[in-house]
DNA sequence: GAAGTTCAGTTGTATAGTACAACGGAATTG
DNA sequence: CAATTCCGTTGTACTATACAACTGAACTTC
């Protein structure tokens, strides 16, 4: 469709724009909500618990993230008994991460707030329309997962 | 509605976890595409010369920022020579702020590349889906400008 | 119209999250 | 075994942020 461009380019720079003005309150809105567990922790050990068993690099190429600073958020993490590492039998230089059973726990409770909360925020959507947007999320990061620049 | 609970929770799920795992990127994707100009930078001052005149308090409300934060990225982003400020004659507390015509370039420049790059990514979308997903996002934002939790 | 209150913004201080660079030890490869 | 590569840690620095204390201006109320 040749026809409208400038709409195109309208809608992407909304995009653009919601989409960070999110980035940046939702780092405000985890503070917030969750003091005691910070965000990226939060993040890394949802992760961790969700594949069951990774390493620190895994996380690093995952998120995007420098190894120093997967390093100490894990040690941070691990330092609230929340994460056990443990030595990979063949291989010295690995550590297998898992989530203590504290840490699961904490997953738990936290995951139940933060759903709550989207809950109530977004109470007057129809199923529809969150099916959609969720699509539409899951659509666009999907795309977004082996980018450059 | 008590009929469907488990497809809308699903959906939410996807939102909230989507949400999280773009505003995780967000930061290392602006740092590098942009080293210059900062990310946070960036959003005020695109804020700033969307509303033609913008208060500080304006930008703190709207990113829920707290106002010292605003305070030194505006006083950075003058430093730089990308906005002014200009006392509000009425008010004297007021300090109204505006891009410079290096700020206006700066930004034009930024948001070129920007927008090529989400071009790029969202190459195969519709501007229908383009517009329906820029209409769900200024929605859900919309619907958090004044939140608590 | 002076006293108290609220509002806009700055500054001091502390913390989280991050990167980059330099390193250490372990594994792989020649 | 020497060189290299891989995984992780530590040192250092910087950005983004919050909270608290403050200044100064404008409203309120008597």
């Amino acid at each position: 469709m040749p026809g409208t461009p400038g709409e195109r380019e309208e809608s992407l720079d909304v995009i653009q724009r919601e989409l960070t003005a999110f980035a940046r309150r939702a780092r405000a809105a985890a503070a917030r909500l969750h003091p005691e567990l910070p965000l990226v922790s939060y993040t890394l050990l949802a992760h961790i618990d969700d594949q069951q068993g990774c390493r620190a690099t895994d996380l690093a190429a995952h998120y995007m993230l420098d190894k120093s600073t997967v390093s100490r958020q894990i040690g941070a993490l691990e330092k609230l008994g929340l994460v056990e590492r443990h030595p990979d039998p063949d291989d010295h230089r690995i550590q297998v991460l898992h989530p203590t059973e504290a840490g699961t726990q904490a997953l738990a409770a936290t995951q139940a707030s933060r759903r709550a909360a989207y809950q109530e925020r977004l109470a007057d959507w129809t199923a529809d329309d969150l099916s959609r947007f969720a699509a539409y999320l899951l659509r666009y990061n999907a795309t977004g997962d082996a980018p450059q620049s």
